[in-house]
DNA sequence: CGCTAATGAGGCGTAAATAT
DNA sequence: ATATTTACGCCTCATTAGCG
């Protein structure tokens, strides 16, 4: 049951109908994340500085807050084994990424929760955390 | 709910039946490739500025890279290092991933060209080849 | 013919909207 | 504030069809 409704733009102004869909740019994301990071949920006056900062609503701020710490809260459920776990099994595909569990690692020297990639050349090489291709595929 | 959407050709007319078959002749193919070549999958702002440049409407444009993309990886067998390499370089991050040349996998049970996980838990563990990651991060 | 522009189905991520 | 749902944009994949 869909109602149409009012919104309130920053100028005081209103507006039928939904509020298009706000593309968030690198810049912006760089701003809010850095942000995030010493302050998840901030209050009013900071989200306004925000606002201000990036030219973005401050309602789309707030948002971004609010689907930032349900992101991070459904990315450490992702992180737990369990679902990691289940994400492997039996050779499904995550994202399109198709495990093999016919080809384990073997060695000793990668971390637990990393992932490494040994091209043939040492400028391919990679270390990267389990987070973070987490983050990546999520 | 499907709905017929308009198709606004690039005379301007509108129909709802078929697009025509755009020629894309080597003036266009020479700037859609130098694009590609640096960015093969250009964000809606990029695809704007190419579409203005060349004079094809947007979804042509968009379709273009889709279709281009997906030439590439029809016709690619093995892994290109070079394009790897690219997208390491000088340790820049991709899609958040950050790469840490610090850290090289040191041993020798992952094969050239391949991601391996080792988590704590066997089940845990994964092993995937660069070619889906680099299809999963594309 | 081969090549490729265009289509449609289906999936994913996520901003926005709504419910609790 | 959180949890859930909805809508949109973009992608891939398989196909279809138009042009040299």
């Amino acid at each position: 049951m869909n109602v149409l409704s009012i919104v309130y733009f920053q100028d005081g102004s209103e507006s039928g109908g939904k509020r298009p869909r706000t593309t968030i740019n690198a810049e912006h994301l760089e701003t809010l994340k850095d942000a995030y990071k010493t302050w998840p949920a901030p209050k009013r006056q900071v989200r306004r500085q925000l606002s201000a900062e990036t030219g973005l609503d401050m309602r789309v701020v707030q948002v971004w807050f609010q689907n930032c710490r349900a992101k991070e809260k459904r990315l450490k459920k992702n992180v737990d084994r369990h679902h990691w776990g289940r994400l492997c099994k039996d050779g499904r595909s995550l994202c399109g990424v198709k495990v093999d569990k016919e080809r384990l690692a073997e060695d000793d020297s990668v971390g637990d929760g990393e992932l490494s990639f040994k091209g043939e050349h040492p400028e391919d090489h990679l270390h990267i955390s389990l987070t973070e291709v987490l983050l990546c595929l999520s």
